[in-house]
RNA sequence: GCCCGGAUGGUGAAACGGUAGACACGAGGGACUUAAAAUCCCUUGACCCUUAAAGGUCGUGCAGGUUCAAGUCCUGUUCCGGGCACCA
């Protein structure tokens, strides 16, 4: 029977469904493993195959886990909230909801037709009324809570209207506002009711804020940064404007030590984490404050992460938008500082970034004090100083820090080393922690570990700073005006923010009349009718897309709850995510604001961990693959006749024929021949006019003209003797004028692209070609002539008969005809075959290009499996017979390679060991069931079609999915011999074959007597021989 | 400028510090066939030497180092990709 995966695949998939294989439920008497992947925006552009790389993987591992005896929860769904539904439906009026609707059952499609072992009973949306309801859900609670730093955690908004009425907010430590004032109990306690709601939204974990956006007139939309390009929007280029907007934000700022400090506990990849970290920004450090001399009320203070440097802190540098700086500046200076000023509002953002040689600065004229050793030291200002990052000012320490080292280099200030360690301080600053301190009064002799402490207790003491930690995170703006998103649970009340009541969730999206902001500027939902709450509005904006993505994850594990977002019972079985796959462009988006409501949800006991997904892999990226195919331009004809046509006629005609100089020129021809004054002109015959003037032009020179249509060249474009006849005719006849008199069948001509070397590169245009119908970079013609752009081509094929394009790698997009549908692959080589290759393309994480160059070998790999289980005449042959220590031993050669590398994601290796081992039983003519089967189940997470088919062929009556994995017998890998290299001074020069067990004198005797040895050694006693047992021996001259 | 990756045959890639290039594609040669497809077998890093057998030199971006032994570890450097941007 031939391996037909067209017939077993859609057959086991339909089987699949119908038993529900891939159901999944609680069972207490099984270890739970939780597989996710990123879930899809669903776009209209459908899945292509760069998607289903990560899908691929974790379905292996998830079938894997399976097979170990894990319950696996293995779950799909959508991130349907999104802007290109939204804009659609500007455009078209089309509700979002019905786009969306189409485009989730076109990924469903393409995702079914991959054999994935998702449990479908469990798919989520997030915009899905039922889903969204307990995104709102959340959304309340972190609106009633507020993030205690005593307590490290968050807690109810209650209890801090309790301690405000006891003692006020003087002893609460909580992430508010920066601009909380203390209160006592009996200003709270003589507070309104108004009053204080408003006083609470200091704290609250989610308020509304003013917060400056990139706000587009013309789109009725805000950007985001990277939509708006020099001042106008990407799309269509209308102005855009700063614009102060009440919006809603998270205060993720109050767990950005949580966040830094989870990073720790969890299994992601340290390119994720690193770029988190780099965004939290914590630096630790100290403020300081320096006092100004003859200025005794002005202060200066400074953030610093390197406070055991401040002996060595010679000048200040302001920013020159710095408050004191009128104050500070003398008369004397006030030109040159008001010079700089202006010198710097002239400098734009990018002028000031992209500026990193030149220095520049101006001193004020004043000096302040060092509270440590009371130096006095000038006060500059330089614009690399920002005033909106942390107080706008810096002490320099030039002899620890490069860009201070500069400025005082170049302005001649003092350099003061403050470390034994410091070295070449004429050359550039040494920012070392190593060695003692010197020159720096009372931390003198210590260490950078002793000295930090030292210093911020001496500042806290003597009030003169302090220890100070910072972050640059700030909080996230969480409003967007638009319509498909999920509607904020809040109405407005005299100007105060109030939840709607819990059992009136979810609050439904409106419908509206057009997706677009109301007349005044409101975003879309202002145009609902009577969409009100007990009289009053409700919040106009929608949440953001990270929103319903934050917590999806506990969705999946009892999605039909309508009693809470996820049951107790599901959580305490299912914990948390074990594996998570997906692309790291979000590292810092959804995977930092997942990771946030999940620490929320954690405080107040919802969930049972800390991190929500131990083990995050990011695969690689597709990038496309263009072919190009290469039409022959008029020059190509040129140099063709000359090359194939006209040799015989140089042969008999020697210097009489000459060919134009440039075969472009209009005057000269591309070809004559003196002595029959006969001019030939090649060209298209839709060039009429040109093929006119140049009749004309023949006619007043008296010269005789043969025209050659490329297209006629094209008809036939193997057989030169035909255009050669022609010319041997005109040659004989008299006529003034010869042109082909028939239409020609061909218009254009394309060239085999290992052709094309033989002729200059302006002889054609290299044209982009739908990748689908070009294999291996071969030009599948028999499809080729059924698209439009060949019609009436004709193919210049190679000596192979073989046509052959070239390739770019570029991004994948329609335009550049390269983007590759999964269902095609599938249905070309079946779906497990795709499965495989993808894998087999190399490391899941490593970016690559799309490329089906060496499919085949997957394909081949899969009917050689195949035919393992068969006998020449085709038929199912299986024997019960007893396997040999050989055939044993490549089934656990490859047991413990793909269990190993499936442990390590590494599936690449995986499908070379299936490789190797149907290759090797293949030698071996092995058709054993106690082979045969076990390789089967191994199999069964790569190829699961081919592997239930063959299973049934085994006389199973269940799924293969339940089977049980191979477990490894050492044994069978031992061997009793081992074929050692011999090394010479690490060289290899020869092989030897010992019995494993032999010892090291012996491998050295019997390596010494080998004749190659001898060779090298002549004669002399190696000074040191090493014996690696099992590996090598290794003999030094 | 800073941070993080990466660099291995014609191609995708393998390789616990221990026989570099497994496995596959492509290419070349051969078998089967009336022929093609399919299938199977052999060769395939570069170079040198040789009738052959065999042998040698070089080789994982480049230059050093550690080691009996380096694609792998260390230092420096070049190029490519990604991220961030004077963040104190």
């Amino acid at each position: 029977m031939e391996y037909r995966p067209s017939e077993i695949e859609p057959k086991w998939r339909r089987w699949w469904q119908e038993n529900q294989i891939y159901k999944v439920s609680i069972q207490h008497d099984k270890p739970k493993y939780y597989i996710l992947d990123m879930f899809p925006y669903p776009s209209g552009a459908g899945l292509h195959v760069g998607h289903p790389l990560g899908y691929i993987a974790s379905d292996i591992l998830a079938r894997y886990k399976r097979l170990r005896g894990f319950n696996v929860l293995h779950p799909m769904g959508y991130d349907s909230f999104g802007l290109p539904a939204e804009q659609y439906a500007i455009q078209t009026g089309t509700h979002p909801a019905v786009t969306t609707e189409q485009n989730i059952a076109r990924y469903r499609e393409q995702l079914d037709n991959i054999g994935f072992s998702f449990d479908w009973s469990r798919e989520v949306r997030t915009s899905d009324p039922a889903f969204y309801r307990w995104t709102q859900w959340i959304f309340m609670q972190l609106f009633e809570h507020y993030y205690d730093f005593s307590a490290d955690k968050a807690l109810p908004i209650s209890h801090l209207k309790n301690v405000f009425s006891q003692s006020g907010n003087a002893d609460i430590h909580a992430a508010c506002d920066e601009d909380t004032p203390s209160i006592s109990a009996a200003t709270w306690n003589g507070m309104t009711d108004r009053e204080q709601q408003l006083f609470l939204l200091q704290y609250r974990l989610t308020y509304p804020g003013e917060a400056y956006v990139n706000w587009c007139a013309a789109l009725g939309s805000v950007l985001s940064n990277d939509e708006v390009k020099d001042g106008v929007s990407e799309r269509g280029g209308h102005p855009v404007t700063r614009k102060l907007m009440n919006q809603w934000n998270m205060r993720i700022t109050a767990y950005a030590n949580r966040l830094l400090e989870g990073l720790d506990t969890i299994d992601w990849p340290e390119s994720i984490k690193e770029q988190q970290r780099y965004w939290i920004g914590k630096s630790v450090g100290a403020s300081v404050k320096f006092a100004v001399d003859n200025h005794p009320t002005a202060c200066i203070e400074v953030f610093t992460t390197r406070v055991d440097t401040v002996f060595g802190a010679t000048f200040l540098v302001l920013a020159p938008e710095h408050e004191l700086v009128p104050t500070l500046t003398t008369a004397s200076q006030r030109n040159d500082i008001e010079a700089y000023i202006r010198w710097v509002a002239t400098r734009s953002e990018i002028d000031r970034m992209s500026e990193t040689k030149k220095v520049t600065g101006s001193f004020t004229g004043s000096y302040a004090i060092n509270p440590l050793n009371n130096e006095r030291i000038q006060i500059w200002i330089a614009d690399y100083v920002l005033a909106g990052y942390g107080t706008g000012a810096v002490m320099a320490v030039p002899s620890g820090d490069q860009r201070d080292w500069n400025f005082a280099t170049f302005f001649h200030l003092p350099i003061v080393a403050i470390s034994d360690a410091q070295t070449d301080l004429d050359k550039g600053a040494d920012p070392t922690k190593e060695g003692r301190y010197i020159q720096s009064g009372l931390i003198n002799g210590m260490t950078y570990a002793e000295a930090v402490p030292t210093l911020i207790h001496w500042l806290e003491e003597n009030k003169l700073g302090k220890g100070k930690t910072q972050y640059k995170l700030r909080n996230a703006v969480f409003s967007r005006q638009r319509y498909w998103g999920e509607p904020v649970p809040v109405f407005w009340k005299d100007g105060v923010p109030n939840l709607i009541a819990e059992q009136d969730l979810p609050l439904l999206l409106p419908e509206i009349d057009k997706y677009q902001p109301t007349e005044t500027g409101e975003p879309p939902l202002g145009r609902a009718e009577n969409w009100q709450y007990q009289g009053c509005e409700y919040e106009l904006s929608t949440m953001p897309g990270w929103a319903g993505s934050s917590w999806y994850f506990y969705r999946y594990m009892d999605p039909n709850n309508d009693g809470a977002f996820c049951s107790k019972e599901a959580l305490d079985y299912w914990q948390d995510v074990d594996f998570y796959m997906g692309g790291s462009e979000h590292a810092v988006g959804h995977l930092l604001y997942s990771r946030f409501w999940n620490q929320f949800l954690y405080d107040i006991g919802k969930v049972p961990h800390r991190e929500f997904a131990k083990k995050l892999v990011n695969q690689g990226m597709i990038g496309g693959r263009s072919n190009f195919v290469f039409r022959a331009k008029e020059q190509f004809f040129e140099e063709y006749l000359l090359k194939k046509v006209l040799v015989p006629f140089f042969q008999e005609l020697g210097p009489n024929v000459v060919s134009g100089a440039s075969f472009e020129e209009d005057f000269t021809y591309d070809f004559t021949f003196e002595h029959a004054n006969l001019a030939i002109e090649v060209t298209s015959i839709k060039q009429q006019d040109k093929i006119n003037r140049i009749r004309q032009n023949a006619l007043a020179a008296g010269k005789r003209l043969l025209v050659l249509f490329t297209e006629e060249l094209t008809d036939h474009i193997n057989e030169p003797e035909v255009a050669a006849e022609k010319i041997r005719r005109a040659l004989a006849d008299t006529a003034a004028y010869t042109a082909n008199e028939q239409e020609p069948v061909c218009s254009q001509l394309y060239v085999s692209h290992n052709l094309t070397q033989k002729y200059s590169a302006d002889a054609f245009t290299p044209l982009h070609v739908d990748v689908n119908i070009v294999e291996a970079d071969v030009l599948n013609l028999e499809k080729a002539r059924t698209v439009n752009q060949f019609e009436q081509a004709n193919f210049k094929l190679d000596a192979n008969g073989k046509f052959t394009c070239s390739h770019e790698l570029e991004k994948m997009s329609k335009s550049k005809y390269n983007v590759v549908n999964p269902d095609i692959m599938v249905a070309e080589h079946g779906a497990d075959c795709f499965r495989m290759f993808e894998m087999f393309l190399g490391p899941i994480t490593d970016a690559k290009p799309w490329n089906t160059q060496g499919i085949s070998g997957v394909g081949g790999f899969l009917k050689k499996f195949w035919g393992l289980f068969f006998d020449k005449t085709g038929q199912f042959s299986v024997t019960n017979e007893e396997a040999n220590r050989d055939e044993y031993r490549i089934l656990h050669t490859c047991i413990k390679k793909v269990t190993d590398d499936i442990e390590r994601m590494s599936m690449n290796t995986c499908v070379s060991h299936f490789m190797i081992a149907t290759n090797d039983l293949r030698k071996l003519n092995c058709n054993k069931r106690a082979v045969l089967e076990p390789l089967l189940v191994m199999l069964t997470p790569f190829g699961p079609h081919i592997a239930e088919e063959l299973w049934r062929m085994l006389g199973y009556h269940k799924t293969i999915c339940d089977a049980t994995w191979p477990s490894l017998v050492e044994e069978y890998l031992k061997s009793d011999t081992k074929e050692y290299p011999i090394q010479i001074n690490g060289k290899l020069r020869a092989t030897i074959s010992l019995p494993t067990d032999t010892s090291a004198a012996d491998a050295e005797a019997a390596a010494m007597a080998l004749e190659q040895v001898q060779k090298w050694l002549e004669g002399s006693t190696p000074k040191k021989v090493v014996f690696v047992p099992g590996r090598m021996i290794n003999i030094v001259l």
